[in-house]
RNA sequence: GGCCUGUUGGUGAAGCGGUUAACACAUUGCCCUCUCAAGGCAACAUUCAUGGGUUCGAAUCCCAUACAGGUCACCA
């Protein structure tokens, strides 16, 4: 029996060859110092926030160097898969305006572009492995395995399936192997490491620098019994042959650099450059963790929808995090799109962030106080169609009113920055539709003296020409009322007055939104109207 | 436990042998002011995890230690 033949006994189901798919790809012919990149999300069903830290700095990339960012969908395990996985990453890249160049669904000349649909080249190039005798089939069971790391540990030794502890496995023959298939056996394929645990290698990391690491020794499966590679071998393969120029991924991987760059041997492949982002970090009872998908709700990027925070500032956000300098450059750049800034490696930093969820609130109201009233009234009720129905209804039949009241103080190089997301659009301002349920009187709370200054205000004050005339007659209620009209006046002698032109503006303020926080009074007062202020007034008395 | 990474204020960070240790968020105070939001001004690290060393000079270079994180699967 050949190798050859032994291989093909080995993959039964192999229909094509590694020089078959090494011919049938085309390396890419891009622009010099043009980046491949990719990102390779499992598709759980849940977007990670991850995933789109790692796009926002793969698509920047490739585009600003004129290279070519894809979405590799990594599904080798099959448990962990769910419907409709890929079409949700899909969506939340192309939502957060990650446009990337090819993938699934996308299309592209590297396609299937999903892990699932490419086991047959993964057998291919482990059929090579087999007939060139850098890896043998496996036949430990899992009890087996749970053993040995037992004896190990008990033994205080280096845990893992190498040496002599693979001896026998790798010394079988071709014909002990064959009996042991025809009996129906499970095998898996496990490299067959050349590496020694004393010798060094070493990967100059993008982000990292240079980084030393003993070398790989551990005899890692490369196919797995049901025939499905695991990442290890998957991603230098797909890497290798879909032209991918520099990996970026999650710290997490660091350590399993040294197997990587084993197989990138074995195979006679070039290793490409490696980016090992930090990971965003969360921090609980005062210890930091790396974002956690059961605990953190913000890890899953659909919180940021159900929240209503803007894309926009998710996206700022990330760059944030992912570029130093990148956050002068934004507040030196109003307006300029975010596609003119030059990311690099250089700024990325090597330890993890804590996630700060003050910051992203902060770029979220100010990113929010550039856009028009139309563009923020359309994004509240876009959002609200989803998870508010009735606020959606009020919005949808008062648009004018909605979009006057979202105007007021939004002009100027001071806008109002008081939404900084849908959710809260609800609160500040639902008193523009319907008479306040609840009043949050201030300094002045006595029953009487509300109902005096309100009776007067609207017999004898109320005005809605314009702001000067509307206050200017306010100030005139309180001379009349005996309330300091003049701030000032009323700081310095506090005593001579019963309060100030302040305390009575509030109370016409919560008598008519019940609240005491409100953008300028005149311009709600000019949006309802003086029949609608008469009415809350009465209602009221 | 082995291997790897990281450590500058409450947070994100700049810093690359000589700086008053940038900037931003948060916080506090003042100003503006009919409230709130915004805005303006100011305060907030004598010290860069700790201890040694090199140097005229160290956050920056070297060595130890501590702490934190990651990883040691037929998961990614």
């Amino acid at each position: 029996m050949t190798r050859e033949e032994y291989a093909s006994m080995l993959f039964p189901n192999c229909k094509h060859d590694r020089a078959y798919y090494e011919k049938k790809y085309k390396r890419r012919e891009l622009p010099e110092g043009a980046f491949v990149t990719r990102i390779g999300p499992s598709p759980t069903g849940f977007v990670h926030i991850g995933t789109l830290f790692q796009s926002v700095i793969a698509t920047k990339l490739a585009s600003q160097s004129g290279g070519v960012s894809y979405v590799r969908i990594e599904d080798t395990d099959q448990k962990r898969e769910i419907e409709n996985g890929k079409e949700a990453i899909l969506k939340a890249v192309s939502d957060y305006d990650m446009p990337f160049n090819e993938g699934p669904i996308i299309g592209g000349d590297y396609a299937p572009y999903v892990q699932s649909e490419r086991v047959d080249i993964y057998q291919a190039f482990a059929k090579d492995l087999i007939i060139r005798d850098l890896a043998y089939p496996s036949f430990i069971t899992e009890e087996e395995l749970a053993k040995l790391t037992d004896e190990q540990a008990r033994l205080k030794q280096r845990i893992g399936y190498f040496g002599k502890w693979a001896a026998k496995e790798r010394a079988y023959t071709m014909e002990e192997v064959m009996e042991k298939v025809n009996n129906g056996e499970s095998y898996t394929i496990r490299l067959k490491s050349q590496g020694d645990f004393e010798n060094k290698v070493f990967i100059d990391d993008a982000i990292k620098g240079r980084i030393e690491f003993p070398e790989n020794d551990m005899d890692s499966v490369i196919i797995k019994s049901n025939g499905i590679p695991p990442y290890h071998f998957a991603h230098p393969v797909d890497d290798y042959l879909m032209g991918t120029t520099v990996v970026i991924r999650g710290e997490e991987w660091l350590s399993s650099v040294p197997l990587h760059l084993e197989i990138f041997k074995a195979l006679g492949i070039e290793p490409i450059k490696y980016a090992h982002t930090s990971s965003i970090q969360k921090e609980e009872d005062g210890k930091r963790r790396k974002i956690s998908k059961r605990k953190d709700p913000e890890a899953n990027v659909e919180y940021y929808t159900k929240m209503g925070i803007p894309k926009e500032a998710v996206k700022v956000y990330l760059l944030t995090l992912a570029n130093s300098n990148f956050e002068e450059w934004y507040l030196a750049n109003p307006g300029v799109s975010t596609d003119e800034f030059k990311m690099t490696f250089e700024k990325m930093s090597g330890s993890g962030a804590l996630f700060d969820t003050e910051k992203l609130n902060n770029i979220a109201k100010t990113f929010l106080s550039t856009v028009s009233a139309e563009d923020l009234y359309e994004r509240i009720l876009n959002w609200a169609r989803v998870y508010d129905e009735s606020f959606a209804s009020i919005l949808d039949s008062n648009r004018d009113k909605a979009i006057s009241f979202l105007d007021i103080e939004r002009h100027g190089n001071k806008p109002r920055k008081d939404i900084g997301m849908y959710s809260e659009a609800r609160d500040t301002m639902m008193y523009m539709f319907e008479s306040p349920e609840k009043y949050d009187w201030q300094k002045i709370t006595d029953k009487n003296e509300i109902a005096s200054i309100l009776k007067t205000y609207m017999d004898k004050y109320y005005d809605d020409t314009d702001n000067d005339a509307w206050f200017s007659k306010v100030k005139e209620m309180c001379d009349e009322l005996g309330y300091a009209s003049d701030m000032k006046a009323y700081k310095k002698n506090p005593e001579e007055f019963k309060g100030s032109v302040a305390d009575v503006s509030t109370v016409i303020r919560v008598g008519i939104t019940g609240s005491s926080r409100t953008p300028n009074l005149f311009d709600i007062i000019k949006i309802l109207g003086r029949d609608e202020v008469e009415k809350r007034i009465n209602k009221l008395l």
